[in-house]
DNA sequence: TTTAAAAACTGATAAATATCAGCTTCTGCG
DNA sequence: CGCAGAAGCTGATATTTATCAGTTTTTAAA
């Protein structure tokens, strides 16, 4: 799963989307048999930060960013997520109120399970929560390695390296298409990179310039993974 | 739990303090068996970022640092565990290596348990498991907000916050002395905070001057909690 | 108690990043 | 299609933070 063999991708990812597979067929229809699907526009917030979880969201398509809004409405994107992926189930587990907010980043299609169907079979199946104690456990991975990078690291690394993991989460399993598009904003870029939006824009005309990327309008296509993993000066 | 009714202190602390609370007198002695107590001195290293685990600790009495090495050598300080903490168990449950390093800050007497012995208990007690869950989606919360605080505010603001995380760490539960001391170096500090060293004693100075700490040698005194956590801007 | 190493501290300067104001280009909607 | 608002872009400047090259103080070991 490492990227080229040397950019540990896998320490970027969350690894919830395996997570319902180690479900029972009758334990999986019993956690979905109250399920509703939600059709999420671009923008649409799944959840928002300091209210009471009702239960958790599986991502069915499309993507969603999880942030926090600062007080002085600054945005702090901490991860994005996939399809495939659950989400807002720290809270109930934890339960506290969302420590973060969710909204999809491109059209989602988004189901919600009601808590008590999550916990309860989460009480039923022993191998459940095993799984879920391990993607927990790798999260904390993930985080500590934003953390580390965030604080320590320039803005050309953070960016070059949120590039990269972007690129992995659009690239389309089924193609094997060498450009990866991005489609995310010059914005929610610099709010993943924490550094602001303008110095995203100078930084990508850099790479731009050196044949790392593209650009057409919003989008941007990688053209030359290795040297953007040069670029983020990984290990 | 809340500082000064202000400043949410429990989203900086993770909960492990309570989580062998929920073991029946037979499982924790069950658990604690095989333990073998070690103590560590100030710096000693507890586990090192990339070995393979074998068990989990219990700190026993001091404090322990969890950090990441950057490539640089630059270290970044993810926590502070303080006693009765268990530390090193998310690599045991994920399956994977060391995400991050620890070494205590200060002498400490720490309890190592076997791998085999935790995972044990784990598949015996449903109550462990699920406070486990619990622990661990808390540390979501106050990992996300390290991340959304180190990308977002200003090296003073920071410093301000690390300081009072700290001293609700070296609170001596049992004495109600308003100043309390920190034993921290300023490298340690700046490791915490994600600044350069200089700039802490730059910063610490400032405080001193407008008589919210106080300092002799390498001891740090809080002297005015609240104008510290005006400092820091919270909320 | 002396002393060498480590940690704390200082001032000057360099480098990185943010802010601001304005301009241009896209994009979706009537 | 045309148009308004949003997003992208640019250059100048301000601000923040890091780096460097020391000096002083503290600590712990001989």
């Amino acid at each position: 799963m490492s990227l080229s063999g040397i950019f540990p991708i896998d320490r970027w990812n969350f690894t919830t989307q395996s997570i319902l597979n180690v479900l029972s067929e009758q334990d999986y229809s019993d956690l979905v048999a109250n399920q509703s699907d939600l059709k999420y526009l671009k923008g649409d917030v799944v959840f928002r930060e300091g209210s009471v979880p009702a239960g958790i969201f599986l991502i069915r398509s499309g993507k969603v960013k999880k942030y926090k809004v600062d007080s002085l409405a600054k945005e702090q994107i901490i991860y994005v997520a996939n399809h495939e992926e659950l989400i807002g189930y720290h809270a109930v587990l934890s339960g506290e109120r969302y420590p973060d907010s969710a909204a999809a980043i491109e059209d989602s299609l988004i189901s919600f399970i009601p808590k008590e169907d999550f916990i309860s079979i989460l009480h039923r199946s022993p191998a459940f929560t095993q799984r879920l104690l391990k993607a927990l456990s790798h999260e904390f991975t993930v985080l500590t390695n934003s953390i580390s990078v965030i604080a320590q690291r320039t803005a050309t690394e953070r960016l070059a390296i949120a590039l990269i993991v972007l690129r992995e989460k659009y690239k389309d399993e089924d193609s094997d298409v060498q450009d990866i598009i991005l489609n995310i904003s010059r914005m929610d870029l610099a709010n993943m990179v924490g550094i602001a939006q303008e110095n995203v824009i100078r930084l990508l005309k850099e790479f731009k310039e050196e044949g790392i990327v593209e650009t057409d309008g919003r989008k941007i296509w990688i053209k030359d993974i290795k040297r953007l993993i040069k670029k983020s000066n990984y290990k």
